[in-house]
DNA sequence: GCCCCTATATATAATAC
DNA sequence: TGTATTATATATAGGGG
């Protein structure tokens, strides 16, 4: 039973991707809710799956934070990136790098 | 350290609360991160945090999500909630529902 | 605030039903 | 699809620098 060390890559087998995407979908809207229950924080989260079909968490209310997020300046790191976004790319290779070089030391 | 075993209730320390929002909120956006590489899924995160700073995480791109995911129906557990959410009140109620089932067992 | 460390809690991959 | 199991991987609370 997982023997196999996950690696941060797309998963080939479309019944294992499945499986893989229900349950961490399930575990990120159980931090969410964490996240903001202990925090005070409020987080929206809209998820499309590769069926097609829409999840969304929202804390206190989906489309209110929709809306207030047009309002708000965005900040990444505490820096502020106004009106842009990071990409899952970016955030990715950011992570990685913190990674590789944790394991250096 | 960490001998208490972590209640999902909001943190009175403002200083706790604090560190572990970040670090909660990095988690997070890692393992969304990860759910859109392994799985292909897209999703979007937008939180605001108890300082009021937004915090966004897109893939492909938040913008673009936002805007596709007003013309899509929403699931939540597979029972279809048209134009509606699930707040983090409700969702926390079934999450602590399934857990205190799972310790009775 | 960030980074490191450690012990523990939680999440999860594979599998079976 | 959902549930359960179990071993492992990851996340994280608390504390120090």
């Amino acid at each position: 039973m997982d023997k196999v060390k996950i690696p941060i890559k797309k998963i080939e087998n479309p019944n294992k991707r499945q499986v893989c995407y229900s349950k961490r979908k399930m575990g990120i809207f159980k931090k969410a809710s964490e996240l903001s229950i202990m925090c005070g924080a409020e987080i929206a989260i809209i998820v499309f799956s590769p069926a097609g079909k829409a999840f969304t968490f929202g804390s206190p209310d989906i489309n209110f934070m929709v809306d207030k997020y047009q309002n708000f300046p965005v900040y990444i790191n505490d820096k502020k990136v106004d009106k842009s976004w990071i990409s899952e790319q970016e955030y990715n290779f950011i992570l990685r790098e913190l990674d590789a070089e944790k394991k250096h030391t």
